[in-house]
DNA sequence: CAGTGGTCTAGACCACTCG
DNA sequence: GAGTGGTCTAGACCACTGG
């Protein structure tokens, strides 16, 4: 009797059996696999279910399919490093790197909303913005220096003893149930004026990576917006180009 | 003479439809769309390639689709500039900006691998590379600056007369049928040195963006390095960054 | 031409969420 | 329990690639 003890799907466990073949050498880099129908048999399952299995290590590049040719084993990728592709809050930005993340906030002000900003936020010109200004440490050193401007229809309903010490995105997941899910970055090479290099304890004159983002949750609506100034020096941004 | 039958999968042509309708309106922003058994029907299609349909424009964002609840029409868009995650060439780039693009080359010497380079390229210490250095230009403008690392083993296939004047992509994919898939990029904000201001007619400290980049045919097999010096002020860089 | 992956169907059952 | 999306099957035909 064949049971299926795991109650995870069908196509994880091929896909998985797939993975192991190809680690262990059954399968080498570069080598064409077996056609769909034959490993579909081999596994024991259908062929809809192998290819879910085979369409998901595509999606992870593992393979290469090619109509008419047949399916490939890619080269193993050397770098598995996070990319910037993947969104994180800076919080975690600093745990990643084994450092621990803190705050010093610089200025909690009213503003409003200027064309643009109204713009990327979805809001009427002039509405009421919570300027959060602060300085993100890691290890106790100088690392981000971040501008947030959230909406006051949020704001109003944190209670009144929020912290602003921590990750936004923890804050506005656990107080309002706002999942923040993908975030628009610009991405800009940037000198740190006077101000900014007392404030990072750098130079004047160094450079920094500004990092504009519109932040947006699970329905697509736009909830923040902010300026992130990141140390090169601390932070190593890489990101995976795809061609299409 | 060609006349456009549509030999075009059905599920895209379900996928057109359902966009259509959330174009127009007949299904809003935010709103849940019928069971997916009932759209089955009413687009007169098996319920797995209605499925397929769904996945597309879950992938694409239009659509979040959660198990046991529904499937919801995200907000559009606003942005649907292309990001920094799409790879395409410097030329491609310029192109893009409708401006005309333009090589002046610099530099065309020999170069052997140095530790982290051979690394990168998967090859050993010492390999000969060829490194050409161009300034890209835009209308006649300059607008980067190019440092390209490519192997001898490919360069020393290519014809007499190739021309280093265009992009490095088509050369390879043309001459030598190799496919440039993607690249791992680093990001690195940077001064322009007396040298390089010299060279871009910038003024020295100005910051520019330096993409390192290594970039991957289609089996992921490195191919070839490079170091491209971007002037901000000609280029925006965006990049769509999703929760994991 | 033969062989590959790509698409499609009809029907079934499972897993999750909510009232 | 009722309703949703998630998974799975068996079989069929289509579209592309190469010799």
């Amino acid at each position: 009797m064949q049971v299926r003890q795991d109650n995870r799907p069908l196509y994880l466990l091929v896909k998985e059996r797939l993975e192991k073949m190809i680690a262990d050498g059954s399968y080498q880099a570069g080598e064409q696999l077996p056609p769909e129908a034959e490993l579909a048999r081999l596994f024991g399952v259908s062929r809809a279910t192998l290819r879910e299995a085979l369409r998901v290590l595509e999606e992870e590049g593992v393979l290469t399919r090619k109509q008419g040719i047949g399916t490939f084993v890619n080269q193993p990728r050397a770098l598995v490093e996070r990319g910037i592709e993947e969104l994180f809050s800076v919080t975690e930005s600093i745990e990643k790197l084994g450092q621990k993340a803190g705050s010093i906030i610089v200025g909690l002000e009213q503003a409003q909303a200027d064309k643009s900003m109204a713009e990327a936020l979805n809001l009427p010109v002039g509405a009421e913005l919570l300027k959060l200004s602060r300085l993100r440490t890691a290890d106790n050193k100088v690392a981000v220096y971040c501008i947030d401007y959230i909406p006051k229809i949020y704001t109003e309903r944190l209670p009144e003893n929020a912290s602003w010490d921590g990750s936004l995105f923890s804050l506005l997941e656990s107080q309002l149930g706002i999942y923040i899910e993908q975030a628009i970055a610009q991405i800009v090479p940037i000198n740190a004026d006077e101000n900014m290099a007392k404030l990072m304890h750098i130079r004047k004159n160094s450079p920094l990576l500004l990092l504009k983002q519109i932040h947006f949750d699970r329905s697509g609506v736009p909830i923040f917006y902010c300026e992130n100034y990141f140390r090169p020096d601390f932070f190593n941004f890489k990101v995976i180009r795809k061609r299409k």
